[in-house]
DNA sequence: TAGGGACCTGCC
DNA sequence: GCAGGTCCCT
């Protein structure tokens, strides 16, 4: 690790609910303060004070300043989120995406966040970061065994782990992983999305947080609340369905091009940040703004 | 092709 | 009942 320093005089950090906003779940705050994370081989070790961070990191500035998007402009998108879509990303500023060169880490890890909650996702990625160091490799994940990882705690998903990592080999591994991140994000999405286990949400985190396609926009349960209002009107409670999933996310992709998974990422803070992690709070329900009335989507349509 | 349930587990 | 879904079945 080398030490560096970077400040940002401009654009905006918040590193501790950057690194907490559930995109990482091995990162942990040292006794001194600092923010401790790896991402493959490469370790860090952050420390933000007002518009300067430092620090210690494999690979020093550059690297870090590519795993936080550093060199995007934040603000800018925001003000365009803005103008597009009022009201959605409440609290968020200073939240970046992440994006790591670990991609086994970043596909197991949200394996085990489908339908489940940041406090059981944190101990379940810890138990499968003991089989390997520092994370396991698909062979390792391979040979765990589904009983063991349910009395660990996994439930269902734990039959899902070795079986998502056997078919990832028998596709050619790690060099099957690492051509996904020079494929179109097209290809790349379908090639996940029939791997056992990951559904379109899974597969599109899979591919803006571990193989670089910030084209991808996840849409879960909170960003569905959040931007179903505005894109599909006239309806209310409106179920996701595969068609609407693709509609909502092709259509951020041809408004944001490949900023949309930063949206994403902008959208989703701001929800939990203002609505819980569980339930709206009584009272601030807070509502779209009406003159939104030219949604994209009437009601069904599309496609 | 579009819904409806089931699925592990833990907390509100 | 619901949580940062997916799979399987009508």
């Amino acid at each position: 690790m080398t030490k560096f320093t970077l400040s940002f005089p401009q654009s905006r950090l918040d590193l501790a609910r950057t690194v907490q906003c559930g995109q990482v779940f091995r990162w942990h705050q040292s006794s001194e303060g600092a923010w401790c994370g790896r991402d493959g081989d490469a370790e860090f070790e952050l420390v933000q004070l007002g518009e300067t961070l430092t620090g210690r990191a494999t690979g020093g500035a550059a690297a870090v300043r590519r795993l936080l998007d550093l060199d995007f402009d934040e603000g800018e998108l925001l003000q365009l989120i803005d103008a597009t879509l009022p009201n959605l990303t409440g609290t968020a500023s200073g939240i970046r995406l992440m994006q790591m060169q670990d991609t086994v880490e970043v596909a197991f890890s949200f394996l085990c966040s489908a339908n489940n909650n940041l406090h059981r996702i944190v101990p379940m990625v810890k138990v499968m970061a003991e089989s390997g160091e520092p994370f396991p490799r698909l062979s390792e994940l391979a040979a765990l065994d589904a009983s063991f990882l349910r009395s660990k705690g996994f439930g269902y998903r734990g039959d899902w782990i070795p079986r998502a990592a056997n078919e990832m080999l028998s596709r050619g591994g790690d060099r099957w992983l690492s051509d996904l991140r020079s494929a179109t994000y097209a290809d790349a999405f379908a090639e996940l999305l029939s791997v056992p286990g990951f559904g379109p949400k899974l597969s599109d985190c899979v591919l803006l947080y571990g193989l670089g396609h910030t084209e991808a926009f996840p849409i879960d349960t909170h960003v569905w609340k959040a931007l179903a209002p505005v894109l599909f009107s006239g309806e209310t409670g409106l179920n996701l369905t595969a068609n609407r999933y693709r509609a909502m996310g092709d259509w951020m992709r041809e408004r944001f091009g490949d900023d949309a998974g930063r949206v994403q990422q902008l959208v989703f803070v701001g929800r939990l940040e203002t609505h819980g992690s569980r339930r709206p709070v009584k009272g601030s329900g807070k509502k779209i703004s009406p003159e939104c009335g030219n949604a994209p989507f009437e009601a069904e349509n599309h496609c």
